[in-house]
DNA sequence: ATGGCCCGGTCTACGCTGTAGACATGACGG
DNA sequence: CCGTCATGTCTACAGCGTAGACCGGGCCAT
């Protein structure tokens, strides 16, 4: 009697999302998702050529409403803010952060956050090579940091091991005195390390607005 | 009448290591595994709790031989050294590239790798808890600049977009003057920034030994 | 009005997956 | 000699992605 409303990629890219969300990246399979929309999961393939398609619309979706910082911000402060952001979008679904790492998001949601930060390098000084280069190391660093940012009680806790090997170098500090990993403190820190390696690059250093 | 030798952790690990490279990630199935060592399937199970797992030893074991750097240089060259050296490791078998991406490396041939790194970090002039900080940091940068680098034409491209996207910008070079996404030189760009950033903050810019 | 066509959704079925649980075998220690 | 244990095998199950056939209904040219 309730004739369902028709199916869209954004309709089941979010119901999508919502099951990763709710029960970690591995239940995100074509079944369950059908099962969350009421439809056949046969039916998905009509708006996603296969699994992979519909996953990669999941990693867009997650970066969706970000906001971008006013242009007339130092290129830095603008750089930082996006990452920031960026990473806090991911993280509103921790179940699926995981996920996110190996497929770097570049659909319709993420295509201007990407230009921005692009837009932020080339107001630093760098050459559209440099450009390219930079935006892609902040993406990897991004992207991985995200995965690393998956909370402790998560399924995958295997990055918490490195802050243990740290730990045992000669000279250590006592184990809890250390930052955990993924954390905001520790992903703020890599962030900023390459903030001033690009500041040490760039021609224009002190931020202003060109 | 050749009763085969008999299994082991690391016998296992190489075998699917084999198969990853040959038939990319997804063939890494413990049916594919057991036939390519001849044995039944859950014999793997004799040896590793679960199919993650051995994906696990599998990572570990592409970091298999990384050259450890001399202890005498100085510290920038030696992480220079250290992470090219890793990321060499991990693209002699391309296949299984991206599968290092969320799987970061913490088994046995994995250890000393982290450890002189974390050297590298003190001899910087690095507090412990900026040791562990920057050393993630970089384990972050590295493995997905790994992902990234799986040659063109592997199953997956997406990575190569960036560059497409950024190209966009207003006053980009034409196409076909960037550097390629995850080319040698894009990776020892944004190596490059990290280390400027490290030497930044680093109470012993000049890199000598301590 | 009518015939054709296509779009979106459904159904069935196939080959493959990870792995639980029972079983075989052979080595070893008492 | 018997029990115990480690190792490898077998069978079986629930679940997976998806190919291919089918079906209703809306659209459009005739």
């Amino acid at each position: 009697m309730s004739p369902r409303a028709p199916l869209s990629r954004q309709a089941i890219a979010e119901a999508a999302l919502e099951v990763g969300d709710r029960d970690g990246p591995a239940a995100m399979t074509m079944r369950r998702i059908a099962g969350e929309l009421g439809c056949d999961p046969m039916a998905l393939y009509r708006h996603f050529p296969d699994r992979e398609a519909l996953l990669d619309a999941v990693a867009d979706l997650a970066l969706a409403g970000v906001p971008l910082p006013a242009p007339d911000r130092p290129w830095d402060a603008r750089l930082t803010d996006l990452l920031t952001a960026v990473r806090a979008a991911a993280l509103g679904h921790p179940g699926i952060a995981a996920h996110l790492a190996g497929r770097p998001p570049l659909g319709t949601h993420a295509r201007p956050v990407l230009l921005a930060i692009g837009g932020a390098l080339a107001d630093a000084g760098q050459s559209p090579a440099d450009v390219v280069r930079t935006t892609q190391a902040l993406i990897a660093y991004l992207s991985a940091a995200i995965a690393m940012s998956v909370r402790a009680g998560a399924p995958d806790a295997r990055w918490h091991q490195v802050r243990a090997v740290i730990a045992e170098l000669p000279g250590a500090a006592p184990d809890d005195a250390l930052p955990v990993t993924g954390s905001d403190d520790q992903f703020r820190y890599g962030l900023g390390l390459l903030v001033s390696g690009i500041r040490a690059v760039a021609g224009n250093p002190r931020g202003d607005r060109r």
